[in-house]
DNA sequence: ATCATTTGTGACGTGAATTCAATATGGCCC
DNA sequence: GGGCCATATTGAATTCACGTCACAAATGAT
């Protein structure tokens, strides 16, 4: 139908340009442009606003009124679009409010302390870090950049892989002792877990049966909206709850909590990915920057889990 | 060779657009293009600036750092073109300085009178009106319109008519006592003239001789630089002058000064124009409000000169 | 008066931007 | 979980404004 036709920012830049060096050929020669290419550009200019800018003749130039307060207007605005699009633009350095949304046992245990090193390397940077286990809408929240653990329930979302880790079902020794140790998947009707507030990805805890896996949950006592505080309930005895190995690794290696039903684990691990908006347009400086940093510097060391003589368990 | 090929100001209001109404589809409505031409649209914009602006799904548009930046700045930058634009454009009323050059004669018999009602009507326009007889460059002395007396070299100034005038010699009764009244052009020889410090466009006094005519001049006396100084010279006694019949007739009714050689007047008239920088671009509506005002309101009268029974003369 | 330089004009060709399909995606209701 | 509607994106075809080219007009200087 109608289309854009007049190109106001070209018309202000030539007409700029031509009182600037007192010529249509001179700016002409400037912008690469041929003088009857200008001086149909400034007639076209004049015809639109319905009023002369220029009086001229083959050698003298003079502004009308309207010309002089055009132009006066016209070099301003200009600058201020070029510092418009300067600031847009995605500068070599990245610069801005970056909003991160992670995990919170991921966020915690390995974005928080890299944090210092990412902030001093691009000062320019603020950050804002929200730790949330919930699933977030990218874009509702304003976030930039989520980390996420589980599959990924693709969209045109863009995902890099940080790392992985295993799932580990584990109790207190305390409520071990009280609710017996399970021997099966099956047991765990008779025990009590901690489940979460919010829909998970996975439903049930996927257990190994021969080729299959089969998914069992033992009825929850409590729910929790994120994993670390799945991870005090566990500790706190409250039941069996499935967490990640990179969480609670300490607390098993110090005997705080105890991995069971090791035996039927089915050794799958949990990707965790920064997952971004991608790939329609180009990333903000400042994103791309926290992604290669975090994949530069995030080493999720995944060590087997033994048993030890005693029985204890040890990370190796 | 390089072609403005970017529309930056086209970009920004298909930019601003997009996000007061909150979607690419409605913005498009709103625009007169498909809902196509904005996404690549805005997709070559965040192309050209190297960063994203919206994060998009087919649902919602989210800004990000940088694009709420940018279309803060937008908004204001499009409210100032637009005033610019408007500020330019020829408002349906005329306002901003006119400068009007006048030769003295004209511009103290007829303009003058007529300012007042101009201004009045007009309120919003300021008038520089100066008065010189000298040939001025129009765009030298920034003026809008000049109002000059005989023939025009005529370049691409456009000149309106705005009456005629004849012109007659005239001495001073003293001094025509003292120098005795010339019978024929070749008596000029013996008078003294009052004659002009500037170049004029016709050098001598044309007079009838037969079918053609001629030229003589007296000897100048004196020579003045506008018209009215030479009036007065006249008035004084000085010499001889050739002056346009709107501007001494008061004079010649009054006896103040007796017209000679009315016989060989050729009786040729001397066109008055207002004369501006024409047609390549529209004028502003001051200048033209102006002319069209000059056109309607003064009336060069130009009454017959008769010789009344008692040797007097006359204006019918 | 002639000349060099500059602006203006008419016709033309180019190419970037827009449109027109058709596809992919997201959100919502069931 | 699956189908539907609205929306955004993509690719190919098309068009129309814009700049170029060649020529004319005009200005100011020598």
């Amino acid at each position: 139908m109608a289309r854009f036709d007049t190109n106001r920012s070209a018309e202000m830049e030539v007409f700029v340009r031509v009182i600037d060096l007192g010529g249509f050929t001179q700016a002409a020669r400037k912008l690469r442009l041929t003088p009857s290419g200008v001086s149909k550009l400034i007639s076209r200019l004049e015809a639109r606003l319905g009023s002369r800018l220029i009086n001229r003749t083959t050698r003298k130039l003079t502004l009308t009124e309207e010309g002089q307060a055009f132009y006066q207007r016209a070099v301003r605005i200009l600058g201020e679009m070029e510092e418009a699009e300067r600031e847009a633009a995605s500068g070599a350095t990245p610069r801005g409010r970056l909003t991160v949304n992670s995990n919170i046992p991921f966020g915690m245990l390995h974005v928080m302390p890299l944090i210092p090193r990412f902030l001093a390397k691009h000062p320019d940077v603020t950050l804002d870090l929200v730790l949330t286990d919930t699933l977030i809408d990218l874009m509702q929240e304003r976030a930039d950049v989520a980390i996420r653990a589980g599959p990924l329930r693709t969209s045109r979302l863009v995902a890099r892989k940080l790392g992985s880790s295993r799932m580990v079902v584990v109790g207190a020794p305390d409520y071990l002792a009280r609710a017996g140790i399970p021997k099966s998947p099956a047991d765990l009707a008779e025990h009590r877990g901690i489940g979460w507030t919010f829909p998970r990805s996975i439903r049930g805890w996927p257990f190994k049966r021969g080729e299959h896996t089969e998914e069992a949950v033992p009825p929850p006592a409590a729910r929790a909206s994120d994993g670390e505080i799945a991870r005090r309930l566990a500790l706190g005895g409250v039941g069996l709850a499935r967490l990640a190995l990179f969480h609670i690794g300490p607390d098993i290696e110090a005997g705080r909590l105890v991995p069971v039903l090791q035996n039927y684990n089915p050794g799958d691990r949990e990707d965790i990915h920064a997952v971004y908006v991608g790939h329609t347009a180009p990333l903000p400086a400042r994103v791309r920057a926290f992604i290669d940093f975090l994949a530069e510097h995030v080493r999720v060391s995944d060590p087997a889990l033994k048993r030890a003589g005693d029985g204890r368990w040890k990370l190796a």
